[in-house]
DNA sequence: GATGAATGAGGATTCATTCAT
DNA sequence: TATGAATGAATCCTCATTCAT
């Protein structure tokens, strides 16, 4: 009893950082990150903008921050996918399940990710994603080349724009997605994986 | 005429305004609105900042051209399309088509649209961006149930997925597209549709 | 005193103020007071930066307190030499000498004056620096005015400017002597009597 | 006429930003480099803050123009003395003379100089101090040294002591002096030198 | 058409200080 | 006594924009 500091056990202390990452992940996925003033994500937090600092070195450490957390989780997820060793279609579809999982999970993550990457990977500091880049780009290239050899996915097309093609079409959805809407991240994942490998056109 | 101020095409040089504008719009695509000075804007023209006001009034009034310019050229495209009254399929590869090559043609434009048009769109002078996506998401939708009535487009779908999927598929494209590369944007339009209406899986 | 709110040397332990001072002292004289902050007096102290304010009012009544400290040790030495009533030359020498231990036993404090006491003067606060330095100056010029009328010292010399030459001469030693370096402060005491009575050119 | 640009050469235009680091220069040594704000120098200056970074990049840019056009000229003055090759008490005599002439060019500088040098040294911008601090000293020892072995200065002395008893001793001097005082820059350097070399005590 | 110089409204960050625990 | 968290004022700096020349 004494020993006790926090006697409410239900009112977060520890995790305050964590509920200011998420709160700035929000606002910098609703209006970007540079047009994201520390004024705005303070006002959402219900504090002044110089208290950030004593949470935060800077703006652009939240910005790591949520990035890292997001790209952690994101890859530890992936490698259990492919620790599984399933076929080329399997673990392409528990991929792309994963990454709707994912994007439901951090969705103001990755919307941050999609639109500010680009501009960041030239940055030491956000060398992190540049190498996840990587990562990424071997994964699914090597999955869909298996699958190629296997004859389970066409070999007609082009496979750095399949690539890019299966890439694209799945992260963009976090541009639109809402959690808690109608689809559920797994029923979103079987209509995307039933157009993406059997097309929109009847046979 | 001697009280005209602002020379709106109609004076000298009316194509120093488009080689201005096409720089202005290869640094926004670059950097990202906010992230672009008109100062970078300036540099790149070899000019100074302040001489660009000779020419615009703002740096709002800039990217306001760059999208107008950019989405009349498009709805022009598409209008042809649609003014042939092609079957369902036929409508939707033509779209397509069509919108690879508008990619081609303003890339830095699409790139910017990709980016910015989501907070872009709450305000009065984008109003415009607005009511394109309209006629943009009528357009596909119906085409889209047109297919699907007809047959020729699968009815398990999610139709407004589907709408998306097709939609953003397209237009990421802008994102990694370079003119001038391996393909024409006919021969990536190809690929793509044959992706999206018969899927990447072997049948 | 059950009123009383913050422990004035009476309380408690009344060395842990003067540890905190010292230490405050040393990191006011490395880096100057405006650059030094807080924070890093409490980081060197071990302590949080808030917890230095249960012992200091402020910042600035740390710094007058250092000050204070230093002058009062330091007339109290040359109230003693000056009431023993030597001869105009003993008399330099011996305030000269004063100065040197005073140096070394308050470096960071005579540092510290040395680099703040021209814009703290002005300060209500800090008057009691005003009024050292006229008692200094009066101290000085009448030794060297009795030193010129005895014969003892040189009377084709601008007494002003003499008196700024070996008051000056004395305190910037402050800026680089460490304590417990090869010399004592007697023996620089001596060297420099020595060069300023006698100069520095052979006879 | 026509290729004429000012057509008052009375008024200052091109070098306004000389005329702008004085202005600073003088708030600088009036408060230090640290309690100096942007907007006081811009007030002296008469425009606002955000102005003066037309100009100069940073307020520590301005700092650093400041000091190394001090030392560049410091050197110049010297090292027309040092290419005399006079014998060491003229060489000394010509290096106090040079150095009181700087103070009363750059008295401003030289009090920052003297406040800041000791941190400003550990940072790389301004590694020109320490690289100016080693050629101050050994031009300064090696006179002293040849004067010892030439007999003209005593030898029974600390060199290193005597060395930073001239330094100081000189420098100090731009915390006091106000140009176009009653002495002028030569006349200080007659009375220093007799002080220094032949002491303030009668023989 | 373009330049040079300035404006003024923010925007990120720092920091002395406060205070409940 | 000390901590953790916050405040709020000030600071450096950026940048779109203006305007006389």
């Amino acid at each position: 009893m004494p020993t006790k500091k926090k006697p409410q056990a239900t009112t977060a202390a520890p995790e305050r950082r964590g509920e200011l990452l998420q709160t700035a992940a929000e606002v910098f996925a609703e209006q970007g990150y540079n047009a994201t003033t520390v004024r705005k994500i303070a006002d959402h937090a219900g504090m002044l903008a110089g208290s950030l600092y004593y949470h935060f070195d800077s703006k652009e450490s939240m910005l790591e921050e949520i990035l890292r957390t997001f790209l952690d989780e994101l890859w530890s997820g992936y490698d259990t996918v492919l620790d599984a060793d399933l076929g080329p279609r399997e673990t392409l579809q528990a991929l792309v399940t994963e990454s709707f999982r994912e994007i439901d999970r951090h969705r103001p993550a990755v919307a941050i990710y999609q639109k500010e990457s680009r501009h960041l990977v030239t940055q030491d500091r956000f060398e992190f994603l540049a190498e996840s880049q990587r990562r990424f780009e071997k994964t699914w290239l090597t999955t869909l080349e298996r699958g190629v050899a296997d004859g389970v996915f066409r070999a007609d097309l082009d496979i750095r724009l399949t690539y890019r093609f299966v890439r694209d079409t799945v992260w963009v959805a976090a541009s639109w997605y809402r959690p808690g809407g109608h689809h559920s991240p797994e029923e979103i994942a079987r209509q995307y994986l039933s157009m993406v490998l059997d097309g929109i056109a009847t046979r």
